[in-house]
DNA sequence: CCCTAATGTTGGCTCGGCCAACGTTGACCC
DNA sequence: GGGTCAACGTTGGCCGAGCCAACATTAGGG
C-alpha cells in the first residue's frame, strides 16, 4: 500500500546538483546499457575511437590522458580494441616504451556507427528539454567540468 | 614529453551531454570524497536523514523509494545510522513486516551538519557558474530527471 | 654514469547499482 | 477458513568503474 505516496523526492536532494548530476548520470548508466546491450561494447570504445580519429596516433598513455580513463583500463580496451580489428599497436622505434595506437578504417566506420547510436541515447536522456534547452545545459556543463580539468587561475 | 599538448579531450566527447555528465559526476565522487574525508559517512546516510525529516518516520522500503536507493543498501544505512543514534529503527506494531525508522534529535543536528558541508561541495563542483547559471542548471537536470522518473505520458 | 621519470602491464581494493533468494507477514478472494 | 499473491527486511552475490601500487623496461638530464 502506497507506493504513489512514499516516491516523492525529498526537496533537500531534488535541489543539490550533486544529487541530480549522480542521479542523471545513473540514468545514462541504463540508457547505454540498453542501446549496446547487443554486447561489443565497452564505455570506453567510443572515446579511444573518437581521440585516436581527432588526434591521430598515439600512445596508450596519451589517450588515457586525452578520455581521462585510467591507464590499466587503456590497456583493456586497446587489447578488446585491436581483437576487432579497429585498432593497431605497434611497437614505437622512436621510444622503445611507448606503444603507437592507429585507427583503422573499420575503426572509423565503428566509430560512426557508435556515434549514431549514441545520438540516441542523449535524445532520450534529454527527451524533456528543447535543443535550445540542450545546447544551453551542454554549455553549463562544459564550463563546470573545465573549470575542474585546467584550474583556471591560483589566488595568491 | 607533451602532457600539455596531448591532454585535450576530443571534441565529440565534449559535445556530448552523457560524457559531461558522467565525468561531472566523478568530479562529485571526489569532491564529496574530500569533504568527508573524517570517515563516518555514507552517500546515503544524508538522502535517508533528508527524507525522514520532511516526511517524518517512515519504513525501510518506503526510505527506499523516495531516495531511488536499493532496500539491501536502505538495511546497511540504517544499521550504521542508528549505530549512531542519528535514527531509531522500531518494529511497526500494526503491520509486523515493517519497520519504522525515526530521525532523532542527532539526526536532525548531522543532517543540518552534513548539509553545510554538502554545500560546499556544491559551491566548488559550480564554482565556474554564477548563482543564476547554477539555478538554470539545477532546473534543466530537473526537468530532465524528472522525465525519466515519472514518465510523462504514453502515445498510444 | 647515475638518478629520476615515463611507459605498458598486472593485480588488487572499494564503492555503487543491480538482482535473486529466503522466511515472515498482510491483504485479498473464493 | 484456507489459499494465493504481494510486500517487507535481510543476506548474498555479480559486475562495472575509479583508484592506486608495483614492476620491469626505457629515456632523458645532471
Amino acid at each position: 500500500m502506497a507506493t504513489a505516496a512514499d516516491s516523492r523526492t525529498p526537496s533537500r536532494l531534488r535541489s543539490t546538483p550533486s544529487w541530480l548530476i549522480t542521479h542523471l548520470a545513473k540514468q545514462v548508466g541504463q540508457l547505454q546499457a540498453a542501446a549496446f546491450a547487443d554486447g561489443e561494447w565497452r564505455r570506453y570504445h567510443y572515446a579511444l575511437l573518437a581521440a585516436l580519429e581527432e588526434f591521430g596516433p598515439a600512445s596508450q598513455a596519451a589517450l588515457g590522458r586525452r578520455c581521462q580513463i585510467d591507464r590499466s583500463y587503456v590497456v583493456e580496451a586497446i587489447n578488446e580494441l585491436s581483437d576487432q580489428g579497429l585498432v593497431v599497436r605497434v611497437a614505437d622505434p622512436t621510444d622503445r616504451r611507448r606503444n603507437t595506437i592507429t585507427i583503422t578504417e573499420a575503426g572509423a566506420q565503428r566509430l560512426h556507427q557508435l556515434g549514431e547510436t549514441l545520438d540516441e541515447v542523449q535524445d532520450s536522456l534529454l527527451a524533456a528539454l528543447s535543443p535550445e534547452e540542450r545546447g544551453h545545459l551542454v554549455r553549463l556543463l562544459t564550463r563546470a567540468l573545465e573549470h575542474h580539468t585546467h584550474p583556471p587561475a591560483e589566488t595568491p
